[in-house]
DNA sequence: CGGCACATTGAAGGTGGTCAAATGGGGTGG
DNA sequence: CCACCCCATTTGACCACCTTCAATGTGCCG
């Protein structure tokens, strides 16, 4: 995918939860950044180090992490071609998370400044930046709660049911087969679990609701048993403000 | 305390983390609010359903909170006086997180339209309050990775190092020594523990760094301990960030 | 063909959950 | 002023989900 048409993207995933003008789309749009390939495990910011740009994904897979005194990861965040991964990162430079690519991927990194020029030239900017974050902290808080309240299959296939979800509504795939080239050690780290339970938990998974990881796409036999399995309503990802 | 106290407190929160001009400083200073009286256990915001205020907590505690469909709650935010519990909502008006009265407390419940106004009008506050939505994100993070990755004894001395700290940048108390009316329930809900373990948790730390939960109010004998036991590193409450 | 990373399976152990009951404290009403 | 109740804390016994440790299987790529 060209650098441009991940910017597009990133535009039209702004557009699904902001009202934004013509002439602040055509700016949106305008936005550059240095094109850089990061391979598979490579760490793009480094926990509680500086960074100047915000991370656009063009392709590949990318991951929010947080790193515990002993090296283990716990993953916060999985970010899809389109995402601004750390557009947290403008008001707040000084992440205290850090940026992995779970696969070898493409990203784009767009200057700080430009970023804050546009939010203070373009209040409605501005707000669509601030409410993007916002979205992505509601997410935060489910994978918050399902840590904290729901048991592995549960966790699993909420995880399952937010990712198809999200990829559908960013128009990259249907919610029932999709691109997720996730290892099991890597979703372990996102659902504070070991490689040895994920494995179980996904084998349960295939049986009770079909689901399959074949070649980096996740396929889901029993969308709605997915669905109940998992809790999952997709209210909190935000999907259908318009603001 | 009184209202227009609280707000000085919100403003005295905001400049911690961001350069705002005097003119700003009284703009923020001149917000107004309905001031409402919360009993222990009141819910103010029900998760799913639309608000178009946000929560300045005044006096007494606040949760931000997630249900599952059973009805059992995960706490993901503490909030005490002075922050704004759901800034997040003026970009985003239909949460799908609640927020809960912990003791009796009182809020200023302040119009989405002043605070949207004034962002509008007012780059550098629309940028602050981006940035006070991050840093709690921020929080959330740490508290996501915590419940993925540690174990009970180490959220639980986190949890209270967090709010030692937290109390103690907001110039409400001293960390080793601050007021925490919440029962062991309550800290379960937002530890992802049940309250039988609560309870052994917390009679470990009283032993191991003499932690007293007394009155309402945690007192640490052994603050440098305590920070070992969680793991503490307050980087990511980012309260040295000056922008 | 060999090496390596990932997936899978088995067995044993531990952290934390569940169920149940006793203790303690603060407020209210008799 | 005491009795009572409600709620929170505390403790004990048992259980289960998940971890840990270890080994085997499998697909890909040099």
């Amino acid at each position: 995918m060209h650098s441009h048409a991940a910017v597009a993207l990133f535009v039209r995933r702004i557009l699904l939860r902001s009202v934004v003008s013509p002439g602040e789309v055509q700016a949106l749009s305008g936005l550059e950044g240095r094109r850089v390939q990061a391979s598979r495990g490579q760490d793009l910011v480094l926990p509680g180090h500086g960074v100047h740009h915000a991370t656009l994904l063009v392709s590949g897979l990318l991951a929010r992490f947080d790193q515990m005194a002993d090296g283990r990861r716990q993953i916060t965040a999985l970010h899809i071609p389109g995402d601004m991964a750390d557009l947290h990162s403008v008001p707040m430079p000084l992440p205290a998370w850090g940026i992995q690519a779970l696969v070898p991927s493409v990203v784009l990194q767009i200057p700080h400044g430009d970023l804050r020029g546009l939010a203070e030239r373009k209040p409605a900017i501005a707000m669509a930046f601030w409410r993007d974050t916002v979205a992505d902290a509601s997410i935060l808080a489910k994978w918050t709660a399902n840590l904290g309240r729901a048991d592995a299959v549960t966790r699993t296939a909420h995880l399952i049911c937010e990712m198809g979800m999200r990829m559908e509504a960013h128009e990259l795939d249907q919610r029932h087969d999709f691109a997720l080239p996730i290892t099991q050690a890597q979703l372990a780290d996102a659902l504070g679990l070991t490689t040895v339970h994920v494995n179980r938990t996904v084998s349960t998974l295939r049986q009770e609701c079909g689901v399959l990881f074949e070649q980096g796409r996740v396929r889901v036999g029993d969308w709605t048993g997915l669905v109940r399995r998992g809790n999952f309503d997709d209210g909190y990802l935000m999907l259908d403000v318009k603001a």
